[in-house]
RNA sequence: CGGGAUGUAGCUCAGUUCGGUUAGAGUACGCGUCUGGGGGGCGUGGGGUCGGAGGUUCAAAUCCUCUCAUCCCGACCA
């Protein structure tokens, strides 16, 4: 097969970045550091979109839209939360162009200026909070559990499609709560969604944890997460949630009487999950000769290739590659008879093999013949003939064991890459050679984690959740620790 | 914003050092044909303000000046 990707191991980010543009995912655009993000590409976010919809109604949520622009004073209103962002914001300033009286194109209207500037919303929380203030008088009004499906923009450095863009697509989650508990409880809800999604969607086993005090959201109290493991040991921050306390509503004086007559801020919280889950979904799983998709998230399932060379064997064959169709969309797997008669079979061989379809089958005169199909799955790329009959039965049960197959790999895979080192030296060793999660005592502080960072690169990932409690010393400073953190060196 | 590099066909690039026919290749695209069980073969055709502006010269993709854009490496980040 001719070669269409570097390789992962000739260079890990140069197969990133062929791989997203030959399976047609996504490619850049006329406009720096923004994508196009392609109609594949994009049917497998309205994947993701749909399956996480549905756990947040499920999850008592409803969805909401507010304004892309927010005025400047508001960002202002909430300290920590201005500094986080304030050196990345896209901001309008005018609202109207016209004709160069030099004759030299068009030019912004200097007349046009806006009184107060606004800002292309980098994350929603002060228009969102703002908007709180008017729906939130008594205890009566709570929660609020609202969702909104959206774009941002943050004006990044150095941008990478999926991963890191100037204007990406994106959920976020704002509720508004009576109590502290259910603020939190509420927080640690949405980051279970989340780690079920990636585990059992995108067959992406997931590191739940907390973040250090330096790793926060800008504005938030505590900071959950979930780190994935992609295949260059790096780790991949993949969702995060925030308890916000009462931060934005002491910043936006949000205030409801409680049942017992008292007037209290309201207690917040924050969670999103943003279009770099497809650069997760990407590096998890796929290989050299293309995309590996999890058929739960799969636009195509399963993909059918003719095999013929006259009319009347593309007939023959049709009529048996239709057959399996409709049994197929019965059983709501979603195929794609690629009757394309401008492409070769070896040609779809290959583009569905880099578009990652999961299970493809080829049916020629010899299958006609014989009742059967051949069968490749895109995970083992293993090929088989197969009887015609009960194919459909057979596929059902393959696109569960190739979910399964995958999630294993990569969960076996993060095993394997994961260290629990007790010195700095081991630290630095394993982080050169190997990569990957590390298990590490740290002392909780600030400086620690600032010079394991400058030394290393590699930061606190999280204090993870389901970590059991272990006494020991930090690797640097030898001060009393009581439980691993995790560290590695991130995207 | 610091350091480095690059702009030539839709795409990837050669040609620039040392100026000189009609600016090339691979790939993609069109047509014809043989084909078809892993990105096919042969034939043929179309496609270029050489990033832009100015200059030097009999002559500029090539030399000079300015300019615009993009990419890579750092600081910053979901």
């Amino acid at each position: 097969m001719a070669k269409v990707l570097t390789s992962r191991s000739e260079n890990y980010s140069q197969w990133y970045n062929d791989l997203v543009l030959k399976a047609d995912l996504a490619e850049n655009s006329a406009v720096r550091g923004s994508m196009v993000i392609k109609p594949y590409g994009y049917a497998i976010w309205e994947n993701i979109q749909k399956v996480l919809d549905r756990m947040f109604k499920d999850t008592g949520h409803e969805n909401a839209y507010f304004p892309l622009f927010i005025p400047k004073s508001f960002f202002s209103k909430e300290a920590s939360h201005v500094d986080g962002f304030a050196k990345e914001c896209a901001v309008v300033t005018h609202y109207r162009l016209m004709n160069d009286p030099n004759g030299n194109g068009i030019i912004v209207d200097p007349d046009a200026k806006l009184e107060e500037e606004l800002i292309v919303r980098p994350t929603s929380e002060t228009i969102i909070w703002s908007t709180y203030k008017n729906w939130i008088q008594s205890y009566r009004d709570l929660p609020i559990k609202i969702n909104q499906w959206a774009n941002v923009v943050r004006w990044e450095m150095r941008t990478r499609l999926f991963l890191r863009t100037a204007e990406f697509l994106w959920q976020e989650g704002h509720t508004a709560h009576e109590t502290k508990q259910e603020a939190i409880d509420e927080t640690v809800t949405m980051i279970n969604v989340y780690a079920e999604f990636a585990e059992k969607y995108m067959a992406m086993p997931v590191l739940k944890g907390v973040k250090t005090e330096n790793e926060r959201f800008a504005g938030a109290l505590d900071t959950y997460t979930i780190e994935a493991l992609m295949q260059d040991g790096k780790a991949l921050q993949s969702g995060t949630s925030h308890f916000l306390g009462q931060n934005f509503a002491k910043a936006f004086d949000v205030k409801f009487t409680s049942k017992e007559g008292k007037e209290e801020y309201v207690w917040a919280t924050s969670w999103g999950v943003s279009t770099r889950l497809m650069g997760a979904l990407i590096m998890a799983h796929s290989d050299d000769n293309g995309l590996v998709l999890p058929p739960k998230l799969a636009p195509i399932q399963v993909v059918i290739v003719p095999i013929y060379r006259k009319e009347e064997e593309f007939k023959q064959v049709s009529e048996v590659a239709k057959g399996i169709v409709s049994k197929l969309r019965d059983m709501n797997i979603e195929v794609k008879f690629d009757d394309n008669d401008k492409k070769k079979p070896g040609w779809k061989f290959a583009e569905y093999e880099l578009k990652g379809v999961p299970v493809r089958l080829a049916i020629g005169p010899r299958d006609v013949q014989n009742g059967t199909v051949e069968l490749a799955r895109r995970d083992t790329l293993e090929k088989k003939v197969i009887p015609v009959e009960g194919v459909e039965k057979y596929i059902q049960g393959l696109l569960d064991e190739i979910q399964e197959n995958i999630y294993r790999k990569a969960f076996d895979f993060r095993t394997e890459k994961t260290t629990k080192v007790d010195s700095y030296d081991e630290f630095k060793k394993v982080l050169k050679e190997k990569g990957g999660f590390i298990l590490a005592h740290w002392d909780g502080t600030n400086e620690t984690e600032q010079r394991i960072k400058e030394e290393t690169k590699a930061t606190i990932r999280c204090i993870p959740l389901d970590g059991e409690p272990e006494e020991g010393k930090c690797m640097v400073t030898g001060k009393p620790s009581k439980q691993r953190v995790v560290f590695a060196v991130a995207y």
